[in-house]
DNA sequence: AAATTCGCAGAATAATATACGGAAAAATCT
DNA sequence: AGATTTTTCCGTATATTATTCTGCGAATTT
């Protein structure tokens, strides 16, 4: 069927990936006037990249403050549990609830940093009060005031 | 035209957003299935809600790991500039950095939050020496070990 | 009753998907 | 080393599918 060996990526392929985590919605004919090969070969690189695994998947990047999310918070947590299976269900848990947008083990003081969007302070407190029924002790929570830059976009052209 | 007004969402507008947030290369057809409406329908939301502000772009998430950006760090950092000219040259040459994916205007003790990507120990050292010779007094950073959740979605659909 | 706001159906345009042939590079065999 | 086979990958051509435009009608608003 298909090659299972991931071959090593051309320029073409790094040029074809940084133009999609830009502006994913180009048509395989504009991708391919700008790296110069015809649209079939475009679509048949997009669906090895697929494939292998360099693409994750395509998302619509919404205006949250237009949707009313002005509540953007990070919040480092700690825990005091420590068994495996316990720490499995609190990461699960974590990753189920909607308003986590990120959730990443970090070095330092705290076990976890959140991102968290919220509407409001009612729903924030809500949240805050979820995450003590589910073992975190320590909670330091600092408000987003102004995003000065939102990108998705990894620096894989710079190299 | 077009109305200039923006008209509040409706609940097929709120479907459509979320569906798009999730997986965006969906074809208008299939969409149409999941809101009960025709495919022209769907489009002419989806352009509505393009012009209106409410899709900010389209995007491919990549896979980091395969990639080569192995080093996740989240970057707290202040600086002792003040004047209004001088802060906004800042916030420019952090938003112009592509290993930037994020910068955030925080609550506590620093001024900025960054999140940043690079692919080496040697990288991030460079990328910390940029940011001395940008004003910054303060710097403290924290290694990403895993991402237990990374996620572009508004929990829109919540309430 | 007129105007506006949607929707759908149908048709024109455009994009994606697939099959096929050929050129260039890589591998294998004298 | 040189020739032949194999593989890889592109482009052209074509079929399928999707997008987009237009016209018309129903339902709601003014």
């Amino acid at each position: 069927m298909e090659s299972i060996v991931n071959k090593v990526l051309d320029q073409t392929d790094v040029h074809i990936l940084d133009i999609l985590q830009k502006e994913a919605q180009l048509s395989n004919t504009e991708i391919a006037k700008q790296v110069n090969l015809s649209p079939p070969a475009v679509h048949s690189r997009i669906k090895r990249l697929e494939s292998e695994g360099y693409i994750i998947r395509q998302v619509a990047i919404l205006n949250q403050e237009k949707l009313g999310f002005d509540l953007l918070c990070y919040i480092f947590i700690s825990t005091d549990i420590h068994q495996a299976e316990e720490l499995h269900r609190l990461e699960r848990a974590l990753v189920e609830m909607p308003e986590v947008l990120e959730c990443q083990c970090l070095t330092g003081e705290y076990d976890y940093l959140l991102k968290v969007a919220n509407k409001n302070r009612k729903d924030l407190q809500d949240f805050i009060r979820k995450l003590n029924k589910l073992g975190i002790t320590k909670i330091q929570t600092s408000l987003a005031l102004r995003e000065v830059k939102y990108s998705t976009v990894l620096p894989i052209m710079e190299t």
